[in-house]
Parts: structure tokens; C-alpha cells; sequence
DNA sequence: TTCCAGCCATCACCGCAGGAGATGGAGCAC
DNA sequence: GTGCTCCATCTCCTGCGGTGATGGCTGGAA
């Protein structure tokens, strides 16, 4: 067995395919079947039961599963904690929600340009529950996310907390009486995943489970939006003082018990933390300051 | 870069040397010299610098070892893994203190084998550092030993407690009258780490620095020993009542602080518990029940 | 000093694991 | 039936990696 055998099977298990794994990893069908193959004479037993629709993984297989994902992670993390001399370089990709950059990560992320002028810094927009994905898998470095998130894999820094408005039409006074009204419509960036879920949790504890939604792609749109009367948002209060477009929206102040969200730092848990990825959190403790990890 | 490559890499840092490095892998020196050089080429950096009497690592080599070493024994963890398939089966290696094996652990063995018929039970007896070191280095799957043992790599579970009593002669009424009449010797089973320890720093708290040693590989010897007055000795109250050849010795109560030792279970952290070590730790707290994982 | 015993680097040689490509059979949808 | 997508198998062939010989280097022994 080998890390590269590994890697194939892992394809092969992700597509259910060996034709499909094949294209991935750049090579023919013929090459995946044989060495699925000899792994599985090296190992003594089936790894995959042959459908004529694909395959499908055995028992066996699915113990084999995690390690051929955590290995081969392994290895990467190995090649960078090589080069890694210290001395914080390379590329650094970072998670954050919309909102967060745009109303907290602009000074940390100007200090940290200054401090770390090797690292090429990439600042990946995205919701909590794309981010948790892409923590998970790999594809970002760590992220900036709604807290709390449950999942054992990752580990969770606090931040700092945010105080959360509903933002409704110029005029409202208040949500009871929006919600009196009828016909409730939320509006909400993207899949805008946490928080949607918050802001249908709070309609749904006011007697509206299941509202109408609308999805925009910017924070722009979403104002212009609510403005028009078609529907309420759930953002940082924080926000609407600074961000154009949300002049004369209305914000309505929400309990202390649902105002407030907590901003996590995750990271895969035991994943390599480069020297770029030190400083960052670092320099984010000091910034924010709500240190004590989770 | 491969797991070849690092358990290439991870022999030739142990032995300081290729060549040496090459004899334990079953190959040729010119193998080692190329495929390190090739390693190195794909990382990018220098993993040793070349001197005429072996190589010595880098700092880059330094951050890469641990990964050498984690990587190949996940592999192997991933081979178990998968062979496993929920019914104890092949080889369990368990380490144990000699007198633990003699008091406690017969029982145990014996409900084991009858419940894992299939499981080659290997139990090597040894001292407390000799066991902790197999369990690191894995040569063991797992080890009784005197707990505490402070150590992240390592987990540990509570077993048992045991109290101690220091032999002495016969006819022999106290300590402090032996330590007084002077010229104390203490009388240890092989390198007999802990006991061994734990005597000395009790007859160091009583004023004797460092007393003479004496080392034998059989309890019977010791008992022999300690009768003819040759030296007093070390160990669990309980087994002077089973044991051959201690009647007539003088059993010394120490004062509860110092008499009582816990007994844990010890196991990389990590490492793959087999079905064959996960009944074995099952049926172990079962008959012991000092439960909680520390 | 010479000699030797280790060490590592380099070279030429070669076997074979493993990649490429073609073909065939099996199931499924139409 | 045809056509599609699977996987298995076969042949071919490149190149990685193993082997063994040689040479350079240093340090210690004679």
C-alpha cells in the first residue's frame, strides 16, 4: 500500500466511478482498475463491490476511507511544513463572510500585509456553510464564520461578538407588527446560510415558519431591496451605519438573546498552521481579543 | 513525495548515516543517496548535511520527521483498519509489569481467551520506561504500567490502585530502625524502573541519598535476597501473600501518601484500536472499573 | 608518513511496476 | 436493435528505482 494507491482509491470511493476518478487524476481507466486491483490483492481483501453502474464501497472499504483522506492530507501538510522556514510566505487563504470583511477584517488585514509582505493573501467571500465546507476539505486555510460550529474536525477560536438588526422598509416600527400584517418576505445574500437559518429561527418563534425568500448577490441590492418594501434582512447593526444604500432603512433592535453572534476562527483541527497562518492568528487575537479556544 | 520516501528519510535520521540506513531497508547505499537526493530535490531544500563520518538533519529534516514518522505507521494502522473487520482476530501485544501479570492480570487473561479465541495474545512483561518506550515506538499495542505518565503522545486509563509495602528480613520492625542501623540496600527486579524509583526517593525523603543497588531477574531471587538480609525491597502488598519464597518476610506498612499506586492502561494516542484491544479494554475496566479516560 | 575503514556521490545497467491505448462484455435507456 | 457508460483485460513501452562497482573524502591506526 501506498500514498499514491491511496489517493486513487479515494477518488474512486468520492466519484463511485473508476472511469470518472480516472479523468480527475489524469490518467486512463485501465491504469485505476489495476492498481484498485493490486491494492486490494495487497490488502487481502475487496475494496469495492463492481456494479454496472459504478461501484460501490465494501465494509472493508469503508474503513479504508478515512485514512486515505487523512494521509494523503498528511503528505501535503509534510511539503509545506518543509518549506516552511519560520519566516511567514506562500499563499495564505482565508475565509470570511461578506460582512465581516467588510466591516472587521480591513485593519487586521492591512497589518498583516505590513507585517507578512511575502504572503500572498487571498480572501475568499462566502457563507458559513460553504466556508465549514472548504475549511473541511482544504481549499481555504481557515475562515472567519458565525459561531458556534459543532464538528469534532474543526476547531473554533472566538473573535469577537456582533450585534445582529433586522432591517426592514423606512417606517417600520417594529417587527410584531410587520409579522401582524402578513405575508413576511426575507431577503438574503446568496445561500446566506447562517444567517437565514437566524432569521427564519426568530420568524418561526414569532409564529412564521416558512417565509417567502429572496436571494441577491450583493449587500447593495439587498438594501435597495428592503428599501422598496419587498422584504427584511437580518445583518450586523454594525454595518448599516456604514455601508451606502442603507440610509433610511429602518433597524429594528431584536432581544439581547438573539442579537448577538459570536465570530469563530476554524481551522481544520491538526491540520499543518503555516507560519503565515501563525502570525494571522495571532495578530487577529490581539486585534479582537476574545481569545481562549474551543 | 512519497511514504517510500519518508520511511527512507525517517531510517537514514535514526542512523545518522545512509549506509546504515540502507542495510536496515534491506537495500543498497547508492539507492538511499539517490532517492534522498531526490526527496530533496522535490521538497526544494536540503533535508541533511553531508559530513564524512554520516549526515546530520537540517532544520528543514527536523520539521520533516515527525511527519516521517506519523505517516508509515498510519499506514500500517490503514492495513489493520481495513483486515478488521469487527471480530478480535490476530496478533495483540500487551505489555505488563511482572508483578502486575502475577496479581492481577491472570483473570483478565483468561475471560479474554475465552471471548477471543481467535486473538494471539502476546503479553511482555517489562518495566515501567521500557514499556512506555514500546508503546511510543509501537512494539506494543498497548501496556499496564505505574500511572501517572505525563506524556502527550500517550493515553491513559486508570485501572487499578495497588499498595506497597517495603520487605524487609525477617524479624525486621520498622523503617526508620533499618535506615538508623545504616548501610540500607535496596534489592530490584531487572532496571525495575518505578518501584526502583519510588524507593529511592522514600528512603531519600528519610535521608538516605543514595543507596546501594542490587538487581535481580527473578522475584524469587529478590525474596531469597531479602531474607538473608542482603537489602529490602519494593512492592505490592498483595503479591507477598501469593508468592512463594516471601513467608517469613518482614512487611513494612508505609504511610498511605506514599503506599498506594495507580496501575493505568497505556496506548499511543491516535493509534488504531483494533476490535482485539477495544474487548480487551472493555473486559479490562469491566473487572477493574476504575473507569474515565484521563 | 602510509594505509585502511568508514562515509557519501556517481555511474552504467536492467527489471519491472505502472502508465497509455485498444478492445470486449455487461447493463441500461431509448 | 443502437448507443451510452460502466469495468476488465490485453499489449506495448517508458522511466522509476533497485543493483553493484568505482572513486573521493576524512579520520584514525600502524
Amino acid at each position: 500500500m501506498d500514498a499514491g494507491d491511496l489517493r486513487m482509491f479515494e477518488a474512486v470511493a468520492r466519484h463511485g466511478a473508476m472511469s470518472r476518478a480516472a479523468a480527475e487524476l489524469h490518467t486512463v481507466q485501465s491504469n485505476v482498475t489495476a492498481r484498485i486491483r493490486s491494492l486490494e490483492e495487497g490488502l487481502g481483501c475487496r475494496l469495492f463491490d463492481r456494479g454496472p453502474a459504478g461501484v460501490t464501497l465494501t465494509e472493508a472499504g469503508r474503513r479504508l476511507l478515512p485514512y486515505a483522506e487523512r494521509i494523503p492530507r498528511l503528505l501535503a501538510d509534510a511539503a509545506r511544513a518543509v518549506r516552511d522556514d519560520g519566516t511567514p510566505r506562500g499563499r495564505l487563504v482565508i475565509g470570511s463572510l461578506e460582512t465581516t470583511a467588510a466591516l472587521r477584517l480591513a485593519p487586521l488585514l492591512a497589518t498583516y500585509a505590513g507585517a507578512c509582505p511575502e504572503v500572498d493573501l487571498v480572501l475568499r467571500p462566502g457563507t458559513t456553510c460553504e466556508l465549514v465546507a472548504a475549511v473541511r476539505d482544504g481549499s481555504v486555510d481557515g475562515a472567519f464564520v458565525c459561531g458556534p460550529v459543532a464538528d469534532p474536525a474543526l476547531e473554533q477560536r472566538p473573535m469577537f461578538r456582533e450585534e445582529l438588526a433586522v432591517l426592514a422598509a423606512p417606517g417600520t416600527r417594529a417587527l410584531d407588527a410587520l409579522i401582524a400584517a402578513g405575508n413576511v418576505r426575507i431577503v438574503v445574500l446568496r445561500a446566506g446560510c447562517s444567517y437565514r437559518q437566524r432569521l427564519e429561527a426568530l420568524l418561526a418563534r414569532r409564529g412564521v415558519p416558512a417565509p417567502r425568500l429572496m436571494e441577491f448577490g450583493t449587500l447593495e441590492a439587498i438594501f435597495a431591496c428592503v428599501a422598496a418594501g419587498l422584504g427584511i434582512t437580518l445583518l450586523p447593526r454594525a454595518l448599516v451605519a456604514e455601508a451606502r444604500g442603507a440610509a433610511g432603512l429602518a433597524v429594528l433592535t431584536l432581544p439581547p438573546a438573539e442579537a448577538t453572534v459570536e465570530t469563530v476562527f476554524l481551522r481544520r483541527r491538526g491540520a499543518f498552521a503555516s507560519s503565515a497562518l501563525a502570525v494571522l492568528l495571532t495578530q487577529a487575537e490581539r486585534a479582537f481579543g476574545l481569545a481562549a479556544a474551543a
